[in-house]
DNA sequence: ACAACGATACGATGACGACCGAACCATTGC
DNA sequence: GCAATGGTTCGGTCGTCATCGTATCGTTGT
């Protein structure tokens, strides 16, 4: 008689701590293999296997053969904006607890990609830098391309995304985990942070989401954001 | 080293049939007893005790006493919206199995209510309506009120929600579960459910979400948004 | 004050599942 | 074909947790 949603499913494919942190490593829009994810959780490749296994019944990832290895990522767009809204939701008292972002802490605070677009402090200081300087706009709680927008992305050589079907907008807002406040992710999102990697200013790491400022990348954030070294490290 | 999101404390918290069946039957906004909520879940009273501590923990709901009565409820609407998503998420396999919509199933399908707006068949087709008459529109994906908004809701005698702040946009779109198409919800659309409610065109039950269409409520709903009662009732 | 009722703490039980060792399958490269 | 490597299946162990019976605490109403 009860037809209800089996919250309970999608519940129980995130109940594991080892589950928990291949789906974190997957977030940053990546694929990996089967024992790269074990690594990353440090489990045996077998229990890995498992933990796939699982998330890929449940619709969260998909996996893709090349060769003899099966790459895993996140299912789609979808889920990874469920999986990040559920990480603004997550306790955060075990986030200062160790290696603060005040006091110059992990990189992960300071700039990480979340399902292909940049979060952490510098995503959401962009964020509110485009925001300020008319390229994107608040309407309704929304965000919007603004007045400066086409103008901006030209002057920087990135390509401007084609306006999409009503169902999809070019540019969302994303609660940023770490720092409380949004960031934007959205086609616009991911093509600026292809960008900012194409161009040298932020590099990829190996085996974490974290992102590398390089000196260049400093420059440039200063120079056409607004956004300053000390904005990112230091405390405010 | 590792500081990635917990997802598996949410995760934990949702991974439990019954927990599930308790927080889909808060999810219509209204707060109930532990009692009542181990009835839904068809569990005992301690169980369901254990089952509502350990949500509260996880942030998911809270509690009010009230005498000897404690009311639960979901946290915020920032938990509902989240829960809303993930239950998008869920495969819908088990849906269609037992009472099928289209031969005249259960109520739930018909209309429901989602944390205080409108859900179901008849959510989603009064949205879709009141953005053919331009009462709403779509707008990068998003929806704002619409032209004919302002006038549309005086002539009904619905209290037009004020402006809010930019961050709490004054009505949203959200993926119906059943429909798997957009329903609207925010403040506007609890003002909207709460009215219908108020006129008699529908009528909430006691343990259910489900909500009933009141013979006045079908008239209405087809003289003034043209969805008559095949439309909710039938295939389409 | 006492009976009734709702909620909770405790203990025991039973089931599910995370984990890994060992063996097996599949693809690659020599 | 054969060794090497990545991935999966199987079986067994251990820990965790959902469940309920019993007992306790708090509030209500008579």
């Amino acid at each position: 008689m009860a037809m209800e949603p089996r919250l309970d499913i999608i519940g129980a494919a995130l109940a594991d701590v080892s589950r928990s942190q291949i789906l974190c490593a997957l977030m940053d829009g990546r694929a990996f293999t089967n024992k790269e994810l074990a690594c990353v959780a440090g489990i045996a490749p077998q229990t890995a296997s498992a933990h796939l296994k699982h998330l890929q019944l449940a619709g969260l990832t998909s996996s893709l053969r090349s060769g003899r290895h099966i790459y895993h990522r996140i299912a789609d767009k979808n889920v990874a904006g469920v999986l990040e809204a559920i990480a603004g939701l997550s306790p955060t008292d075990h986030l200062r607890r160790n290696g603060s972002s005040r006091h110059g802490g992990a990189d992960i605070f300071r700039a990480r990609s979340c399902y292909n677009h940049i979060a952490g402090r510098l995503g959401v200081l962009l964020t509110e830098r485009l925001i300020d300087l008319n390229v994107l706009q608040l309407s309704e709680g929304a965000v919007v391309p603004g007045d400066h927008g086409n103008r901006f992305f030209s002057d920087i050589g990135l390509p401007i995304p084609s306006a999409s079907p009503a169902h999809d907008p070019v540019v969302k807002l994303c609660l940023d985990w770490t720092e409380r406040r949004h960031h934007i992710s959205g086609p616009l999102a991911t093509q600026l942070m292809q960008h900012a990697i194409r161009a040298g200013w932020l590099e990829r790491r190996r085996n974490s989401r974290a992102l590398t400022i390089t000196e260049r990348g400093y420059e440039t954030f200063d120079r056409i954001f607004g956004v300053n070294r000390e904005m990112i490290e230091g405390g405010s």
